[in-house]
DNA sequence: ACGAGAACCTGTTTGC
DNA sequence: TGCAAACAGGTTCTCG
């Protein structure tokens, strides 16, 4: 499910019932996700309180008192659903970790493909961790631009898609924001990375910005899984220019599909959408 | 070092 | 209709 917009959203969802409020019960009813949940989680994090939810490429970050932070993330399926507590209904299947506040909410984790991961680590060292050591710039702060970006694809030789899809590059992009962001920008998703001039970075990295803000004002993306904490669908898969949209005229120069239109290729085993006409 | 492909898991959609 | 294959918003490991 979720790239940055959507963990951003989910973010935006959690903050008015998780700061400033204790956990008061954690119930952990499947710790085997991507790699197993730490042990005692439940015991570490009952009684304390939480002080900022907040984002790193695509993990939440849950600042508890005591200096330690809830690292989670939704990896494809992870959704956060809030639920009054009187009113939460028994736990599904795919219901992992289940918070409960002192301010009579509800907060369940739920990941059927269990991609997703979570742990709890010192604040102290954070980008030190093996986690996120490894990650690019965050997209949307002030110091990410086309010179920043140029930087980071000038020795890497592989396709422009497959190296904005790696976190090293640029932290938070996915597969949709990545399609999305090249058609913006004009850029074929099949050009050596290092070949893109210092001006087509600029253009590209102000796409990137821009396609993620459109999308955190929508609400992220509703394929199938995404939804914000309170239930609520987003709807940016509306303004999709490419995205799932093979067959279909380019909306940007209105080529039909016989002159090729959006066409899907297979790039690193993940499906490519792109206007070969508009996009060099 | 780098890149492609497989693997991890479950659910849904597509095609024969 | 039914079943099997393909596909899905991510990351990480292996192999060449």
């Amino acid at each position: 499910m979720p790239e940055l917009p959507e963990v951003e959203t989910v973010r935006r969802g959690l903050i008015p019932v998780l700061e400033g409020r204790r956990l008061i019960k954690v119930v952990v009813r499947r710790p085997d996700l991507r790699r197993p949940l730490p042990p005692g989680l439940s015991r570490r994090l009952e009684g304390r309180r939480v002080d900022r939810v907040d984002r790193r490429a695509k993990f939440l970050l849950i600042f508890l008192d005591g200096a330690e932070v809830l690292v989670a993330h939704l990896g494809m399926s992870g959704r956060m659903r809030i639920v009054p507590s009187t009113e939460a209904p028994p736990p599904g299947p795919h219901d992992h970790v289940v918070f409960e506040t002192d301010g009579g909410d509800t907060i369940v984790f739920c990941d059927p493909r269990r991609f997703g991961l979570m742990d709890l680590v010192p604040v102290d060292g954070l980008e030190e961790l093996p986690l996120f050591s490894g990650l690019g710039p965050e997209p949307l702060d002030d110091s990410f631009d086309g010179p920043a970006l140029a930087a980071r694809l000038a020795h890497r030789r592989g396709p422009l898609k497959t190296v904005l899809l790696d976190q090293k590059t640029v932290a938070g992009l996915g597969n949709i924001y990545v399609c999305e962001a090249l058609f913006r920008a004009g850029l074929s998703p099949l050009r050596k990375a290092h070949t893109v001039t210092g001006r087509q970075a600029a253009r590209l990295a102000a796409a990137i910005r821009d396609v993620l803000r459109d999308a955190i004002a929508a609400g992220g993306s509703s394929l199938r899984d995404h939804r914000r904490p309170d239930g609520e669908i987003g709807y940016f898969q509306h303004s999709f220019a490419v995205y799932g949209r093979a067959g279909e005229p380019c909306p940007g120069c209105n080529c039909a599909p016989s002159e090729g239109g959006i066409r899907r290729i297979v790039q690193s085993g993940r499906s490519t959408f792109y206007c070969a006409k508009r996009q060099r």
